[in-house]
DNA sequence: GATGAATGAGCGTTCATTCAT
DNA sequence: CATGAATGAACGCTCATTCAT
């Protein structure tokens, strides 16, 4: 079987999981209810994934590595506004595109089990520095609200998962309309973009 | 056996739970765990409760309740950086005052299964609504920055939610510090309580 | 349940395992195969055994403590061949008392895994080493054939394992035939118990 | 492919084979284990052999002809030391040379399955009555201590296995000390070859 | 012939729940 | 009420065997 072929049968079974998980969470999701939805027997299921815990896994790395990867650190030296609004379209279009693994990226993974928990955790860890950084050099520049720049950074990431969970779950309006609803929140609190360096 | 002392015996063989639950989540927490832990036999535990889930689920629900019944809507004519205050101080301290019941309100509670997430769900529900109406409020006064109240309202849940967890989880610097960093947050960015109505 | 009603049960279980492992090897027993010969469901089971394993180890182990306990050391102080033939009739009897566990202990314990076959190749260096501290001692006193007396021990030990599992596999003549033969055997050829020290 | 040339490659796969049953055992040695270490695809196997127990049995039965084939019934017309230490020379040097088949035949074989062990049954019963039939002659010649000929054959075809085996396993002293110390015991026990008829 | 992906019956073990004492 | 032995449905994972390519 060629590398592709495999991959496009590994993606099939991801995508079976996918639906399982999301319909009924990681424990009520038998492999026997993905090996059915994947329309292959249970065998083939290990063929693919050593372990059931390794496909839930590997859905949420998917979606995290897809988030990682997109956002760019700020340059407080260009322009702010684009650079912000360009990170909150891409995390919110990341998760949006995809609202089942919101759905279990901010719902289910934690309390899995504590490896897996500290996987979700440094992913969140990650996103936390970064911003952390960028608001530290924004308040440096006069551009951010004073006060604790690591504190507003899991404050803001807390409101992201927040309202972007609760559009996931409600589906709510447009990932436009939602976008711009939080980069006028941010800028009304948070960010003094209107200051120039 | 007395109504009391019924109560007492519930409220030991949940607090065995707690300590269980805390310690490896609610599905590796088997049932033999709790008895042992409560010092009852294992029947003892379906007198109480008539399966594992609602034990989990009462925990939960105390302290939704607690969280709940502390909360005072905002009064926007009287001055509002107290009533504010009070509120963050009642919400983070009920919930770091029991960081065990916060990780599992915030992390292992979601994702249990639907009918659970509802309860959860329902509880946030209930927070977004009363603060998204003191903000609206506030908005009509002056004293808070623009913008969609609702969105908002969960846009600062969730911010609280983020920080206070990560506070129970890293056991962070002390609850009135943690209080008076997420004041001034808030003033800094949602609450202009300076303009007086 | 009271203790010796517990061991009762759980000598129940190893008496229906007995059955089940003689009749179809331990590979070819399953634990369903174990509890309905038992009559009972089979969580029962891993109440008394934590896995199926152990079963068969309670099973061998026994036997081997019942024949080791029973073996007295020959003292070449005293008459010689009542000793002899009490030990070949006390080996003779534990094993064709129980042709069943003979065949276990001969024919299917080794080279189940390298744990077990230890447990039983313990058992028999035991023995060998007891065996051939006698048999050096009755060379001293010339009331044994010489020659290399480990190697000697060891011999016997595997002319008695394979006529006794001959005999139980076969359903022989009586034990005390078999019994009288073997020591016919051994005075023909090992011992010259007619020599006086 | 031509004949040679298929019995080559089954050769090559029963050496695989053999090699993985030594190191794990039977039921731990998976039909994976064994292509992997013939370097061939699992398919493959299947067009040499059956099944996996076929490969076990043709590896033993290999070695049970090997044996049996090189076997001489003693003529005790003739010299008897020689014929009996020739044929002891070839039992050990057979399976001593193959120290890891017989580990197989004397410890793994038995306890496989009903029709497996009458196989290996079948080979000893034949030893058995060849040697028994010897030992009758001999006891008529006055060369071979007295007694009954079938259990003094089996008690020797099981001295022979038991101390093989153990050389086997722990790796003793040389084949030929062993031969000779199996010859001295055996000549001072079961033979009086000085005896002449 | 050779391959190796796919199969699916099968099994050991777990654990929430029940109920006779 | 309390007990804890018994239950049995359920599930994750294995692996000998098959068969389309």
């Amino acid at each position: 079987m060629s590398a592709p072929e495999r991959a496009r049968k590994r993606a099939s079974l991801l995508a079976a999981a996918r639906r399982c998980f999301v319909e009924r969470g990681y424990h009520d999701t038998k492999v026997d209810d993905i090996v059915a939805a994947a329309g292959v027997a249970k065998g083939t299921f290990y063929l693919y994934f050593p372990d059931k815990r390794s496909a839930f896994s590997a859905l949420v790395y998917e979606l995290v590595e897809r988030i990682e990867t997109g956002i760019v650190p700020v340059d407080v030296h260009r322009e702010i506004e684009p650079q912000v609004r360009y990170n909150v379209h891409h995390v919110a279009a990341s998760l949006l595109a995809d609202a089942d693994m919101t759905r279990i990226l901010l719902n289910h993974a934690p309390g899995l089990d504590p490896a897996f928990e500290e996987q979700v955790r440094g992913f969140y860890a990650g996103l936390k520095a970064l911003l952390g950084e960028s608001l530290a050099e924004g308040q440096a520049l006069g551009i951010v609200a004073a006060g604790d720049a690591r504190l507003m950074a899991s404050f803001i990431i807390g409101g992201l998962k927040e309202t972007l969970l609760e559009h996931a779950l409600d589906a709510g309006p447009s990932v436009e309309a939602l976008e711009g609803a939080l980069m006028g929140l941010l800028t009304a609190t948070f960010l003094r973009m209107n200051a120039k360096p």
